[in-house]
RNA sequence: AGGCACGUAGCUCAGGGGGAGAGCGCUACCCUGACACGGUAGAAGUCCGCGGUUCAAAUCCGCGCGUGCCUACCA
């Protein structure tokens, strides 16, 4: 017995920690600037500085680290740049409530204290997220850890401001954008969640200002009506041509307004004539500019009508509401309200509705950068996998409309440019300018919004990497190998990074990108804190060890799909990794010192098939993982660690390590026994680092970390297994022969404790010596006391039977037998058959199939055909045989 | 309103033009010298419905039903 022989349990959570603190320390996630290895890089989605972590991040964060691993174990060099965003909105969200614990507000701080208070906040809870991901084990080069508020990267943000301000690609103007009141700032249209809504459609009668009558309009916010400038009609309608009148009376308000034609009116919507508001509604802001209608705005930034609404001034714009169709009511011109369902706005932020609102704000012309990241993806430059969300990218490109980039919130990179207080010109510079360069003027006001905080997440691939400088981390690393996300920021971020990447670095920022599920509840309903349906990964983790979470990931990972998490599977694939854990075990009871190397002469047919094996499962998940198709690779080793190398090799050598009169051949199977398990660490090592790592160092001879170690080479076939169809084949027969006595065993209910006498039916004069010379693996795995083989086995007198392959067993069943079980369990082998048989036969009955159908096809169906009949014609006569005897014998 | 996905065993999901798969659960028998977080065997499915293409459809196409998601300025 070896003096490494470990627990009988895995128990993760000390090998983890250890592990962990071990790889930092060896700095084995560095990535080598100065280094002639195939150059790999990944940009970790930053999470938010105020993240905890979920189950998106879990997901995203493993496939990552499978990726990064992997390619540090095939030789690469590897980047895989960490950070976090500083999240504008969301943080100072969080900052805001907590000094409104404290019973106090930003304003009283004012500006610059405030920040101070954020920068304060980040310092003391800013890297809990960055902990919680080491927990899963990413191995991120966190000496390059980056924050999207460093000196450097807000130096990048400025810079591009600067130069898309001079290109003429950032203006600033007065438009229609969403306002979030609570937040107290605009919004981008992404920003905006949609919801459907249970509302009304008010119709108001606005009479015509020569009192010849009036025309009706519908409205779902009525309170804009007080901003109302026009009244528009389809210039085609019918309904409206023999008006006289060219203007109404805006009621509530006494105010005279045009009516005015505009082909944008929907005729068939609601009566045909639609008020327009253009401080409050973006189309009627565009009917508004056609027409050079006023704008007036009645709600103000802080949700209270303001003093251009009248008598409802200072109202809040929900109680205005009811006051306007109040007011409507007793004048009398409320003809009716129809319940009616409208999709509203939400801020994607704090769920409060917003407003379109008439504001002045800065805008990125999108137009003329999606037209390049869309052709970078047309000329295959970066790839969309799965395939299917290149549709949805172009999709919206192509309609991509001006991006609104100011906030009016504090927290953030304020935006680089000045108002001279003597002139108005405006300045826009990298540094804070001196004077104005127009008039002289030295007493300049910076702009006090600051930018979205996607414009500078638009910049990470090439920001983090030191850019503007030119740096040699750039020169080796960009463009990024892969960019690993989830779907719901495909618009928000990797657009932007292909808009901003291609106009900076005059090259996309990523050859791939691999768009992952989401992660939803058992339900498949979307994870959300109100919910209250969140499953915590760290609570994972504690219960279950981070390997088997991570396993359960990537099992799950199928392309296109999203995830509905299931506790009950993590259990299972933390069964997987005890399983593998004991394997080692059982393996370093026999590993006698170091570096037994494998005698290629002494090979039994149990190494030779499980080198084969090891070969072919190494080729489909080095395939799958090129393909990004973590579940494949999972499933397809998790199939050979379980159910091959464990189920079949290991219980197949077990006699011959317990056999000491062999040691040659027992020193090369412990070799071969040696080496798979070595292999399939490297292999399972992207996986589940920890556990591979604490078994790897167990291993003789293995020294560092498996990080350290090399994927089995695909042409290595020295030393390494190679595929060996023969050895296959014979295994398989073998495999087969020995789960038919199983079956008989288990269906005939003898106990395990019991040996049986089996002989063995076989036509094929080298088969059978194949088998013949490898019998002891049958009498051992189908615990036989005897076994013969022959051409013409004699079928002992009341026995049972099976037919495998081309192989008839007959296991003897003397004094112990059940005729009737057996009648029942032949005639149930023969009916499954039966049908099998009939689809076969239906098909070479068909003239059209034998014509039309493949040449390999109908072979094969023939073959079948006859392997069939075959064994239907014994089994029909054994089941002839077993009722004559049992009625013989009773 | 458009667009996209999905519907396969009791549950969670793979697969995908030529004999229905896995894990969990279930049943029976086993504590055999790595592992009961285990072993062996077994039961279980009109592959949502209806049409079409094909020699052949769970798989491709169309329609329908159901579910989920995304985009959108119909007052």
């Amino acid at each position: 017995m070896n003096e490494n022989v470990i627990d009988k349990g895995y128990e993760p959570s000390d090998v983890e920690k250890r592990w962990y603190e071990f790889w930092e320390k060896e700095q084995l996630f560095a990535a080598e600037e100065a280094d002639n290895r195939p150059a790999y890089a990944i940009v970790i989605p930053p999470p938010n500085v105020t993240g905890v972590l979920h189950m998106g991040h879990a997901l995203n964060v493993t496939l990552q680290d499978i990726l990064c691993r992997y390619r540090k174990i095939s030789g690469d060099n590897v980047l895989w740049m960490p950070g976090t965003d500083h999240a504008g909105i969301a943080t100072q969200n969080v900052v805001e409530k907590k000094l409104a614990a404290e019973g106090r507000d930003r304003h009283q701080l004012g500006r610059e204290k405030f920040i101070e208070a954020v920068w304060e906040w980040r310092q003391k809870y800013g890297s809990a997220i960055i902990n919680q991901l080491k927990r899963l084990g990413a191995s991120c080069d966190w000496q390059r850890e980056r924050f999207t508020m460093d000196e450097g990267l807000s130096q990048a943000v400025r810079k591009v401001f600067v130069q898309l301000y001079q290109e003429g690609l950032i203006y600033r103007g007065s438009y229609i954008i969403n306002w979030c009141h609570r937040c107290h700032t605009a919004l981008a249209d992404l920003e905006v969640e949609h919801e459907e809504h249970d509302g009304n459609l008010y119709h108001i009668r606005y009479p015509f200002a020569d009192g010849t009558g009036g025309l009706v309009v519908a409205t779902t916010r009525p309170e804009t009506m007080l901003g109302d400038t026009a009244v528009a009609v389809n210039p085609e309608d019918e309904r409206y041509r023999q008006i006289k009148a060219d203007s109404v009376i805006l009621p509530l308000m006494e105010r005279k307004i045009p009516i005015i034609k505009d082909s944008y009116v929907d005729m068939s919507f609601g009566t045909g004539a639609l008020k327009v508001t253009p401080a409050h509604d973006p189309n009627d802001f565009e009917i508004g500019n056609r027409h050079s209608l006023e704008r007036i705005k009645v709600i103000g930034d802080d949700g209270i009508m303001t003093a251009e609404a009248g008598r409802f001034a200072g109202l809040d714009r929900f109680k205005c509401r009811e006051a306007v169709v109040e007011a409507l009511k007793a004048e009398g011109l409320l003809i009716k309200i129809n319940p009616h369902k409208h999709s509203v706005g939400h801020c994607y932020r704090c769920k409060t509705i917003v407003e379109p609102n008439l504001s002045r704000q800065w805008f990125v012309s999108a137009k003329p950068l999606a037209q390049k990241a869309i052709a970078a993806v047309e000329k295959g430059e970066t790839r969309i996998i799965p395939d299917i969300w290149t549709h949805t990218y172009f999709d919206w490109l192509t309609n991509i409309r001006d991006w609104c980039i100011s906030r009016q919130i504090w927290w953030g990179h304020q935006i680089p440019a000045w108002t001279c207080s003597a002139c108005d010109a405006v300045i826009v510079a990298m540094d804070t300018p001196e004077s104005c360069p127009t008039c002289g003027e030295t007493r300049l006001v910076q702009e006090t919004d600051v930018l979205d905080t996607w414009f500078s997440s638009a910049l990470w691939p090439f920001s983090t990497m030191g850019w503007p400088e030119d740096t040699p981390l750039l020169k080796k690393f960009y463009p990024t190998s892969v960019l690993v996300t989830g779907f719901d920021i495909l618009f928000f971020w990797v657009a932007r990074m292909m808009m901003m990447g291609i106009h900076f670095m005059k090259d996309v920022p990523f050859k791939d990108v691999y768009v992952h599920a989401l992660v939803r509840d058992e339900e498949g309903k979307k994870m959300s804190k109100s919910k209250g349906n969140v499953i915590d990964p760290l609570d994972i983790i504690d219960r279950y060890g981070t390997d088997a979470f991570r396993f359960t990931l990537a099992a799950f990972a199928a392309q296109g799909r999203d995830i509905k998490m299931s506790e009950k599977r993590v259990e299972g694939y933390r069964h997987f990794i005890n399983k593998l854990w004991n394997a080692a075990r059982f393996a370093l009871m026999h590993i006698q010192g170091e570096n037994s190397r494998i005698d290629h002469r002494h090979l039994s047919l149990p190494d030779r098939w499980i080198l084969s094996r090891l070969r072919r499962v190494t080729t489909s998940v080095a395939q799958a993982l090129n393909g990004y198709r973590f579940n494949d690779a999972a499933g397809d080793l998790y199939q050979f660690v379980w159910h091959e190398f464990c189920d079949w090799y290991l219980e197949a050598i077990k006699p011959t390590l317990y056999n000491e009169n062999d040691p040659k051949q027992k020193e090369t199977t412990i070799a071969v026994m040696e080496h798979v398990l070595h292999d399939t660490l490297i292999l399972l090592h992207p996986f589940i680092p920890f556990v591979t790592e604490e078994i790897w160092h167990k291993l003789p001879g293995t020294t560092g970390s498996l990080l350290k170690a090399a994927f089995p080479a695909p042409d290595d076939t020295a030393a390494r297994s190679t595929p060996d169809p023969e050895a296959e084949a014979i295994m398989t027969l073998l495999m087969n022969i020995i789960t038919g006595i199983r079956n008989i065993r288990g269906e005939m209910n003898i106990p395990p404790s019991l040996d049986l006498t089996a002989a063995v039916h076989l036509q094929d004069p080298a088969v059978l010596e194949a088998v013949r010379t490898h019998q002891g693996i049958i009498i051992n795995l189908a615990k036989l006391g005897s076994l013969s083989i022959d051409r013409t086995a004699q079928k002992p007198r009341a026995s049972a039977t099976a037919i495998v392959d081309r192989a008839t067993i007959f296991v003897s069943l003397e004094g112990i037998i059940d005729f009737a079980k057996e009648v029942q369990r032949l005639e149930k082998e023969i009916s499954k058959l039966n049908s099998e048989f009939n689809t076969v036969a239906k098909k070479l009955n068909n003239q059209d199939f034998l014509s039309k159908a493949p040449e390999e096809v109908v072979a094969k169906v023939r073959e079948k055909h006859k392997a069939f009949s075959d064994k239907q014609q014994k089994l029909l006569s054994h089941l002839e045989k077993v009722k004559s005897m049992g009625m013989d014998i009773r």
